[in-house]
Order: C-alpha cells, then sequence, then structure tokens
DNA sequence: AACTCTGGATGGACCGCCAC
DNA sequence: GTGGCGGTCCATCCAGAGTT
C-alpha cells in the first residue's frame, strides 16, 4: 500500500485518537492521558449521566471543562476525517500546508495523488521501548503467553497498541533464537529475559550497556496498572498489577496523592478502572497485609488517605484484589 | 566513510469468528 | 456455504546508532 493511499482504517482512527493535537487553546494532552480519556470514553457512552464528570475522574489532572473541550474537538476532527479530508496523525499546522500544494492537494482529493513511492514517505520513527515497557511486556507475556498482544496490551503495556506489542514480540522472540548462533550481538533491551533479573547487570552493572535511544522523554504517567517496581519486594514484584480499587479517590484526595512522591502517589491509586486481573491470586492475605502496611507507611502523615488494606476476598471469585482506601 | 546491526513500522497473507 | 471483518504472524523497509 502506498502511503498516500491511507483508508480510514481502525488503527488509523486509533492512532488519531491516541495522539496528542497540539491545539493552542488547550493544555497539552499526553499520550498517556489521551488513553485514559479514550478508555473512558469508551466506558461511559452518551446516555451515561454525569458523563464529562466521571471521564474526569478518569484522567488524572484534567478538569471537567477541560474534558469537555477535548470531546468537542476530537468530534471536530472525526468530522473532518469523515468529510473526506484526511488529517495526517503529525497535524501539520494550516501554514504548513499552505506551503506543501502537492501535500495539500493529496488530501483534498481524498488520499491518493501523485502516489510516490513508499519510500519516499515519511515513515516515522516510533518510540524506542523503555526498560519499564519491556518489564511489563515480559510480565505480559507471562500471564498471557505469546499470541495474545491484545491482552498484554490492554493490562501491561497500556502505552503501547497491540500491532506495537506484537511486533516488540517478533523482535524479542527472533533475539532469543538468534542468541548464540552468531558470534557478536550489542545489548538492547531484549536481552532482558525475566522480570527484575536481567535489568540491574545490564542497565548498571554493564558499562558497555547504552540506552537505544537518547534518553527518552520522560513518560507522561506511569502505567496505570502496576505500581513502581520498587514500591514491593523483589520476591512479590513479579507480577503485581493492582487491577481493582474499591474506591476511586475523591478530588480532593487525588491531590493529596498527587503530592505524595513517588512510590506512594498516584500509580498505585489510580488504578481503578475496574479491569479484573488475576494476576494477584497468587498472594496470601499476609502478602496483602504486608503491601498495606508498606503502603502506609509511605503516605504522609497528614493525608486523608491514611488507612488501606489489600482485601483478596472481594469479589467471591478471589481472583481480584481491592484496595480500600478508607 | 562505509558497513553492520537494531528495532519500530508497515503491508500482505492467513486464519478464525460471525452474520446472513 | 460464503463473504466480511478483525486479529495475528511474518517478511520487509528504513532511519539511526554502533562498529570497523
Amino acid at each position: 500500500m502506498e502511503c498516500s493511499d491511507l483508508p480510514l482504517s481502525p488503527s488509523l482512527i486509533e492512532s488519531f485518537l491516541m495522539s496528542s493535537p497540539p491545539l493552542p487553546q488547550l493544555t497539552e494532552w499526553t499520550r498517556y492521558e489521551n488513553k485514559l480519556f479514550e478508555n473512558a470514553l469508551a466506558e461511559f457512552d452518551l446516555d451515561t449521566p454525569d458523563r464529562f464528570e466521571k471521564i474526569a475522574s478518569r484522567v488524572p489532572g484534567k478538569t471537567i471543562d477541560q474534558i469537555v473541550k477535548h470531546y468537542e474537538s476530537l468530534v471536530e476532527d472525526i468530522e473532518f476525517i469523515d468529510s473526506g479530508h484526511y488529517p495526517i496523525p503529525d497535524y501539520v499546522t494550516i501554514d504548513e500546508l499552505q506551503q506543501e500544494p502537492d501535500h495539500q492537494a493529496s488530501k483534498q482529493s481524498g488520499f491518493a495523488k501523485g502516489s510516490t513511492s513508499g519510500r519516499n514517505c515519511d515513515r516515522r520513527r516510533g518510540v524506542p521501548w523503555t526498560e519499564e515497557e519491556h518489564q511489563l511486556f515480559l510480565l505480559g507475556l507471562r500471564k498471557y503467553g505469546k499470541g495474545d498482544w491484545r491482552s498484554i496490551s490492554r493490562n501491561y503495556v497500556l502505552t503501547r497498541t497491540p500491532t506495537q506489542v506484537a511486533s516488540h514480540a517478533q523482535k524479542f522472540f527472533i533475539r532469543l533464537n538468534s542468541k548464540g548462533t552468531k558470534g557478536r550481538h550489542r545489548l538492547s533491551i531484549h536481552d532482558i529475559r525475566s522480570v527484575n533479573s536481567a535489568s540491574k547487570p545490564l542497565m548498571s552493572g554493564n558499562t558497555n550497556f547504552k540506552p537505544i535511544a537518547p534518553a527518552p522523554a520522560p513518560a507522561p504517567s506511569p502505567s496505570i496498572h502496576t505500581p513502581p517496581m520498587n514500591f514491593f519486594p523483589a520476591a512479590m514484584r513479579s507480577n503485581f498489577p493492582i487491577s481493582n480499587i474499591s474506591n476511586p479517590p475523591t478530588a480532593s484526595e487525588r491531590r493529596v496523592l498527587d503530592s505524595v512522591p513517588a512510590p506512594f502517589g498516584q500509580p498505585a491509586f489510580y488504578n481503578y478502572n475496574g479491569e479484573g486481573s488475576p494476576a494477584l491470586n497468587n498472594y496470601s492475605g499476609a502478602d496483602m497485609n504486608y503491601l498495606s502496611n508498606e503502603f502506609n507507611a509511605g503516605l504522609p502523615s497528614n493525608t486523608p488517605m491514611n488507612k488501606a488494606t489489600f482485601d483478596h476476598s472481594y469479589p467471591p471469585d478471589s481472583h481480584h484484589y481491592v484496595m480500600h482506601s478508607r
């Protein structure tokens, strides 16, 4: 397929929704925030009472007004697409379009104009995987197995689409199988084969290791499902995506949590999206008590959210651990 | 500088599911 | 049974970084 022949595919729409249109009148939306927004949008349909309030509660740091404006801007853009105008993912500015007549013409004609060779297309360089993302990938791989990239993407590597996860997995397994068959290998993120085990020697102990890319921009926010790795004792870090929190933090609580430094702040508390994950069913009640104590000990003394327990008795299937915040 | 390697993105083939 | 659709796998492209 030529690059100029761009169908309105689901992946296109997804990338459109995932991108952060730099609308000047709005505050910046990160990919992560867009993902939260997208998930909340899917969860609360048009008939949901107080829809935008509920969506706002799922997107930390955004006001209801910002949510409404963001929604309206997306609706405008989607209508723009539906009308036959395809906005390229980079959201080039009007000025840029006006300076590139060919570019503009190809857009206005639908998609296919001139159809230069695909090699001439601007194939955007992707964002390198971070070590954290790779660790989450390994956790997801352990949990769902090879092939269920969708689940891994949805429940572990939230910052990557299933296609991206699959692509990453492809390289990972190629790397895995090629180990030893070639004389030399550069160290890469794919040399991390298990959670925790390799990261230290590879990243910090090996002075030859260099990041794949220059230090990536700091992630907009930690994964919604996974608390910081150093929050838990090593023996428990292997798979601990907190799946449910029974009481989503209130706005005031969230402000407090936002002020709490990692690892006791936002990451562990914003996992209240209700998606069940049986990943915690290996842990005993004692483990949960330990986590509660660890968690409570990390909270500042003046936080109103000073009592937390991990409850593995709810719901009845015992596969869901719920962190009670009061 | 030229070559090699890495890794994200992408297109196409293939497969399974589902509605008709 | 068949066609459409969605998803996955695999091969490939290619920019960028590392190596010689």
